[in-house]
DNA sequence: GAGGAAACCCTAATGGTCTTAGGGGAGTCA
DNA sequence: TGACTCCCCTAAGACCATTAGGGTTTCCTC
């Protein structure tokens, strides 16, 4: 059969490239993310280092592959923590996703350090590689926009201005966490366990201006402060 | 004379570290900080490459002793910000001191990658040259013991907890704005323009309770929201 | 089934890296 | 002058990324 055989073939050559990335990730968790080695991959796969240039043009190649990989999983996770979400409160719904966010950076170190950090010596991400990541921003800007729609947040707060603030205070917090205290696990880090606090920070920040000061605005739910 | 003889020999030695040093410095400015290499080095001082290893014992030792370098000038920095500084205003001295912070983190982004970022494969500080970067670190819970001394914060501010919060929202700015915009300078950065913003954001969640919610405490020269 | 093409993997080689070993010359001191 | 130390060298080992080119297997077409 023609088309049988062509796709064994374009499917042992996906499996190659796979196996090839995941080799590549293990190696980087186990020796950092900068030194990793095509040598080291070719003898972890079996194979010689020159055959792995005949599934990616350069070192490069595997750490721009590594880096879209990398992004779709975080974008797809932290919509994924969206849609498992049973609540309507935009700020509720914020602290699942950002929690879902630096859980995924903990627990997925590599790429983080791929994603987030210039860490890679000449390694710039391919616009093709860097779309999902643009995506999961223009994600996170829709939903400070439903919370404005919603009367939880200043205008501001969907701005330019505000997605910098927010992803300036999360990642700062994760980037923290990764670099002081590494092998601390989400639940016991002591930088990100500070996320509820400074998405409160953020929601007071841009809290809508409706009469005096009023902590809970548009938060019903939430213990108030004591009276 | 006998002294002067081993004081030119101290000298040159000295000297000779000190080119080395700003050589490679030089070299990571035009090439990025991971990919330092001693051959390089060495082509730039007109020597070969294995001489180098009568004045560092391994490349890690040089990547030791810029950090260390790096971390006494940035203590420095900060220090003398505070001495410049002709106000007695905790918070107002603050904005100078991380807005110092931050110009000079721009302006010398080899040494903040090394510093703050973890991106030199197999690097690890040794203590020695981590010393300053936590006298640094310690200047700071000192300086906001002031604020909370001087009423303007609550005490928890001068916590752990309280210096987390302040390095990774001052930090998560720096670090945003140097992976996304490398090239801009202090003065039109899109990120770091906001450390005002945030410098608000952490007096006002440490703002003392004093009455109710008093969003200008020990914040008299900011413009209020209109009543 | 036979021929041909493509894919795959190899060896060999180039030029780069960090680092160690060991030797020779120059400055310094008694 | 003789000895000692320091400095820089060359040579070499063990890696690395990458290119060139050849042989074998696999697949499609005739």
């Amino acid at each position: 059969m023609s088309t049988t055989g062509l796709d064994r073939r374009a499917r042992r050559r996906q499996e190659t490239i796979e196996e090839i990335l995941t080799a590549a990730i293990e190696l980087m968790e186990a020796e950092g993310v900068a030194s990793l080695s095509l040598s080291a991959v070719a003898r972890k796969l079996g194979i010689q280092p020159p055959s792995i240039y005949q599934y990616f043009a350069s070192k490069m190649a595997i750490y721009d592959a590594l880096f879209q990989r990398g992004a779709e999983f975080f974008r797809d996770a932290r919509r994924a923590a969206h849609a498992a979400a049973d609540t309507d409160d935009v700020r509720e719904l914020d602290l699942l996703s950002v929690q879902a966010f630096s859980r995924w950076c903990l627990e997925n170190p590599v790429y983080s350090q791929l994603l987030f950090w210039r860490t890679v010596p000449g390694f710039e991400p391919t616009p093709e590689a860097f779309a999902p990541a643009q995506e999961a921003l223009e994600d996170l800007r829709q939903h400070l926009q439903a919370g404005v729609d919603r009367g939880q947040l200043r205008p501001e707060a969907a701005t330019e201005e505000g997605v910098a603030l927010y992803t300036s205070m999360t990642a700062g917090l994760v980037s923290q966490q990764m670099a002081n205290e590494p092998d601390a696990t989400f639940e016991d880090g002591r930088y990100v366990r500070l996320l509820p606090t400074v998405l409160d920070m953020f929601y007071q920040h841009y809290a809508p201006t409706r009469g005096k000061d009023d902590r809970s605005t548009g938060n019903g739910d939430r213990p108030g402060r004591p009276a």
